[in-house]
DNA sequence: GCTGAAAGCCCAAGGTT
DNA sequence: AACCTTGGGCTTTCAGC
């Protein structure tokens, strides 16, 4: 499927994206890897058909939004229905993050975002009606995320 | 600070960029929410500076990439020194995001990504060495991300 | 596979209601 | 607080190498 061929353009380009994916132009790359835009242009759509780049989203602040609370909810499934459930559990209104992990009880760690206690109470429901059994509940106090940015430092200019 | 006062505009733009932070122009948000494009933008300003959003990202499918391995280390920190520690961990090379619990023995929950197994150690030895009692260590199958798309769907006109 | 130029579209700024 | 117009800049496409 993917070559996985990434080279110091394409490092580069994603280097410069996870800084800031809405407001850095092809140009800007361009200058900072040493091509031409349309290049990081047909860079970019390569990437993003192979499936190496899934998609640019806003890094919201719930927090300061309307969503004070943040949950962390480690469960349990059953291992042959675990990826279906993961699926299911994502549609649940207010979940942010479902991981899968390889192997243990708490196998399943699903994240979401709530206004109050009431909305802590109908995801933990929604978890318990899909068939996940809730081992642990947990209040996030505060979540740090690094996008990742040493992915080819020594490939731009700047 | 901040007002936290979200409108039906705000919403319908945050519900927009979610989709696609990158290629979602103002002015296609503006019909979409029934406002200029000059004002999509000076909201979007508005949005930033009070600190809701933090940024734009691309969503990299790191397994696609070069780092097969994912990775949870759940630890505990000493409560005082905790927040100071998460902060610093997230400079951990391959660390991607760092989540603080409100309370408990596993109160912070580290996840990185890897080429392979040395640097899985290297970044259990970094945790150690930062001060952090790492408790568990789980591979992650899979994850997957919503970017709370119940942001205000009833705000756009698609 | 990369480049360069042209066409079309978008963004930012200022002035207006 | 939202709108409109204009100038500058960006993305895309395609011929050419």
């Amino acid at each position: 499927m993917s070559q996985n061929s990434l080279d110091e353009i394409d490092r580069g380009i994603l280097h410069l994206l996870q800084h800031d994916a809405r407001n850095t132009t092809t140009t800007e790359m361009g200058e900072a890897v040493g091509v031409s835009a349309s290049t990081v242009g047909n860079r970019l759509q390569r990437l993003e058909d192979e499936g190496i780049v899934k998609g640019y989203h806003p890094q919201i602040d719930y927090h300061e939004a309307a969503f004070p609370l943040r949950v962390l909810f480690v469960c349990t499934a059953p291992i042959p229905e675990r990826e279906e459930l993961a699926e299911r559990v994502l549609e649940t209104n207010g979940v942010v993050s479902v991981k899968e992990i390889m192997a243990g009880v708490e196998n399943i760690h699903v994240e979401a975002v709530a206004r109050n206690r009431n909305d802590v109470v109908a995801v933990g429901r929604s978890l318990d009606d899909v068939g996940l059994d809730v081992v642990n509940e947990m209040l996030v106090k505060d979540e740090h995320v690094q996008p990742f940015d040493h992915f080819g430092d020594e490939a731009t200019d700047e």
